[in-house]
DNA sequence: TTTAATGCAAACATTTTGCACCCTG
DNA sequence: CAGGGTGCAAAATGTTTGCATTAAA
């Protein structure tokens, strides 16, 4: 987590009269600090609770709208029956490889999958605000 | 729905010794009928109770399994908190546009796409089995 | 007649909400 | 010290499951 994330979390708070509490950046902290474990909220209670923080599933659910609203955060569906929480870095859009067999996820951005979708947009005449691409499969150690 | 479509739903039960009940086939049909509609578990018991039939949403449920599994419809995550349902064509993987306005949804196929995605699957040596990608924004008619 | 399918209600899992109390600004 | 924030428990969804009954093969 960067300096810019916490300014960009605390003007997010100040802009719209929310209170910055400590609770808030806890949670904020645990998503920003694991940027590639796509967590999900009963994970971030876990990890609170194992650092002796004590937290509501409840506040956590609050604040995780709050982190999506800012932008800060992305709900992404890998496919559970539960939403999981990533980092919305600043890079463009995203998707995901997920193995079927052990779990992993590997983040992808690519061009050519930009392109073809920005052309679909235009095809259809439609304006794209975001997109949510996951990809199911078996990763290479997996195969062997 | 085609008779192919039916023959295929009984050759299914068939093989794995699943009975042809009169249930089913309902709940089939209505699924295949609306090939653009993207029904929910909800909405098939919305539309054979007003065609006078009393299924249970629990055998509906029951039932979209095993049309998942048999590869004759797919599941869908179009961003709502509920999983959606569509006929599973015999064409390739498909991605949809959602707009978020009035919520219409436009299926697309797309070769560049098709492209891209096999690209990145060679490029992390990932094996694909099926994809899932949704476009969110707004339609043409939404944006006049 | 044997085995699976159905409906119902209860159980589950995830997420949201109401309310009394607490804390930030 | 005023107004939002928090935890707790209860409610709201969406989906699954156990069990007695019904129906397909």
């Amino acid at each position: 987590m960067t300096t810019l994330d916490s300014e960009r979390f605390a003007d997010f708070l100040r802009t719209n009269a929310l209170k910055a509490t400590a609770t808030r950046r806890l949670i904020f902290r645990e998503i920003m600090a694991s940027s590639s474990a796509h967590l999900d909220a009963d994970e971030i209670l876990l990890r609170l609770r194992k650092k002796g923080k004590s937290v509501s599933l409840a506040t956590i659910y609050r604040t995780l709208g709050l982190l999506v609203r800012s932008g800060l955060v992305g709900r992404v569906d890998l496919g559970e029956n539960h939403a999981h929480y990533e980092r919305e870095g600043p890079r463009a859009g995203h998707g995901h490889l997920i193995c079927l067999s052990c779990g992993r996820v590997i983040e992808f951005a690519d061009s050519a999958v930009q392109g073809a979708l920005a052309q679909i947009g235009e095809e259809f005449s439609f304006r794209l605000d975001k997109f949510s691409l996951q990809i199911f499969g078996s990763c290479a150690d997996c195969r062997r």
